[in-house]
DNA sequence: CAAGCTTCCTGCATGC
DNA sequence: TGCATGCAGGAAGCTT
């Protein structure tokens, strides 16, 4: 499940090969995966997530992706939270600024491969790419459950004039797509305002775990990872945001980012095979999950068996004794 | 504005 | 064996 640290290994994978190659050519096979592609001329009508696409209108989103994607020559890979975007170059200066959107989703994969390497499972999309010095590759979207999806989406300036995200070590322009406009910005990002987060999560009612996952107040952070985080905090999930004091929660963020950091050293975590690399190989930190997926096991730090409780129509697992509910 | 629910989707595990 | 059911997840877009 590619949360932050998923998503940044496949932007980092994915920078040496896509940065000032062209889109040679693309195929749609299957338009469920442009969600959140809107075709130009205006809206479809059809919004993107959750409606199912008549087939006529499929058709229509498909043609005009591999159209306008095709002949594009791509920039550095941006991230912002689980969204990541390549910015396109402008064919003329006045031209408004866009981009190539993915969201990975649950189990969106964005592959790498030789031109004449065999098909992965779920291939959706497949983008021809032509590097300056890589020569032709591959650029495969792959996504069995479909949560995910590329779209071409245009570019406008952050509000607070930083930039959009966090690109390696590139710079990454002040410009965000529009799809992520709503989305905050996450704790690795050196733009992040921690005292922002912290009055805004005392102002609500709502459990920590809830507030972790609202991609408005903190992004990047999925169940995985907010599990992780209260772990370390010994926090009960169900503790109400404005129960918590500043300093906790502070401390809440400096857990959150060492899970991150962790994490991503390891190249994220590959739960249940969802999350690979561009290259298809999967991460290592399940290894070092505390909570997470441990239901009845022990736990690390008391031995108490880790438990399980419904959330939001998933889970939540953490240690009874060392994130008590007071 | 906040909070809760529903929707999109497939593959695997479970139960009868 | 074969079928039905449940579950996993992110984020948008509803309603309350």
């Amino acid at each position: 499940m590619p949360e932050l640290p998923e998503v940044e290994v496949v932007r980092a994978g994915l920078a040496p090969a896509v940065t000032g190659a062209r889109v040679v050519a693309a195929e749609v096979r299957d338009p469920r995966a442009l969600k959140r592609h809107v075709p130009l001329g205006g809206d479809d009508g059809l919004g993107g997530h959750g409606v199912t696409l008549p087939a006529e209108a499929a058709a229509t989103r498909a043609a005009d992706f591999e159209r306008r994607v095709t002949g594009l020559t791509l920039g550095s890979p941006a991230r912002r939270g689980k969204f990541m975007w390549v910015p396109v170059a402008a064919e003329r200066p006045t031209a408004e600024p866009w981009s190539l959107l993915a969201h990975l989703g649950m189990s969106g994969q964005l592959l790498l491969r030789d031109t004449t390497a065999l098909d992965d499972r779920h291939v959706r999309i497949r983008l021809w790419i032509e590097h300056p010095t890589h020569g032709e590759l591959r650029l495969d979207f792959a996504d069995q459950r479909l949560f995910g999806s590329l779209a071409l989406d245009r570019l406008a300036p952050t509000p607070d004039g930083a930039p959009g995200g966090f690109g390696g070590d590139a710079e990454v322009p002040a410009l965000l797509p529009v799809q992520a406009a709503r989305i905050a910005r996450d704790p690795l990002d050196p733009h992040f305002d921690d005292a922002e987060f912290v009055a805004s999560a005392r102002r609500r009612g709502s459990g920590i775990k809830q507030l972790l996952l609202d991609q408005s107040l903190v992004s990047g952070v999925g169940n995985i990872y907010a599990d992780e985080a209260l772990w370390r905090a010994r926090m009960h999930p169900e503790t109400p945001g404005r129960r918590i004091s500043a300093a906790r929660l502070t401390e809440l963020l400096a857990l959150l980012r060492d899970v991150f950091a962790q994490a991503l050293a390891e190249g994220g975590t590959s739960f249940d095979e969802q999350y690979v690399n561009v290259n298809g190989q999967a991460g290592y930190f399940s290894r070092y999950l505390h909570s997470y997926g441990r239901t009845a096991e022990p736990c690390d730090r008391c031995g108490t068996k880790i438990e399980r409780i419904p959330f939001a129509g998933r889970s939540s697992h953490f240690c009874p004794k060392c994130q008590r509910l007071r």
